[in-house]
DNA sequence: TTATACTGTAACGTCAAGTATGACAGACAG
DNA sequence: CTGTCTGTCATACTTGACGTTACAGTATAA
């Protein structure tokens, strides 16, 4: 399975916006900061605007983070610019064979079950427990928290 | 993200093969079953091997379950064909931005608390189980469990 | 209003992994 | 020995991730 790395830089843009509100957050400083491609920020900046969780604005206006933090889950943000189709089923299995014609169905509860434990998980964790995170990083290091 | 069908397939296969004991179930056997190439079925194989899971044998022998069905989970069979890297973390950070800096401290706890929430969901679901609810699947269908 | 500085998006290209397929050496039961 | 498997290699195709350039559109500030 190939994993993407469009969910950390997510998380990352997330956090960046919103534990820095006064500060002016371009694709272009989130390039930098992330190591990616601007145009990859930009991609991902429509995926959290569609998912309501960021408002861009094009031209000079400032980009922010759309609800309180609060309410914004890791797995909103999982969400937002991944499927949620974790594990997927092979086609084409044979109707005569008592296996084949039923391992959809055997399958289908687990994945079902095992996609309910990570998105439980993803829940429980919130954009502002990250932010709080960050501070507490930033306080034990002695740096003050600032761009 | 680019989900693989490796994992339902080793499944179908581990599957096939305990609810078969006596059955020869060969790679083209399965290969009919499952819809994938021969090939893929004995790279798979492979794997399951390798992980103990399944006794393969060049030539007339006859594939078998390696260990007690019972003690073989859908986490087992999962890993002995797919990562356990479910999630890949932006390498290349600025070490001058704080959220750079610290992005991957921050974010390593949930990656594994998320992983671990899947882990605990697949270790919990055994081939034993899988092979039941065939047994039961056939039964309810009226059709008798056969090849 | 105009200049400036962004976002949005299209159009490329590159790379890695998944999957299919044919071929053949090696192993093993009968 | 013969036939029937697995193990593995090489090749090809497809798809998605990611990088990059380019440019149109838009909103703020002067």
């Amino acid at each position: 399975m190939i994993v993407s790395m469009k969910f950390s830089v997510a998380v990352h843009i997330m956090l960046m916006i919103d534990a820095f509100p006064e500060a002016k957050i371009t694709s272009e400083v989130l390039a930098e900061s992330t190591g990616c491609n601007p145009v990859i920020i930009r991609n991902i900046f429509g995926k959290l605007r569609k998912a309501g969780l960021l408002k861009t604005k094009s031209g000079k206006g400032k980009t922010e983070i759309a609800r309180d933090d609060e309410s914004i889950s890791l797995w909103d943000i999982y969400l937002a610019v991944e499927s949620d189709e974790f594990f997927r089923v092979h086609q084409n299995t044979s109707e005569t064979c008592p296996v084949g014609s039923n391992i959809h169905s055997l399958l289908e509860p687990h994945i079902k079950g095992v996609t309910d434990a990570m998105k439980n998980y993803l829940s429980g964790v919130t954009l502002s427990d990250m932010k709080n995170n960050l501070y507490s990083c930033a306080s034990s290091s002695g740096s003050p928290l600032s761009l």
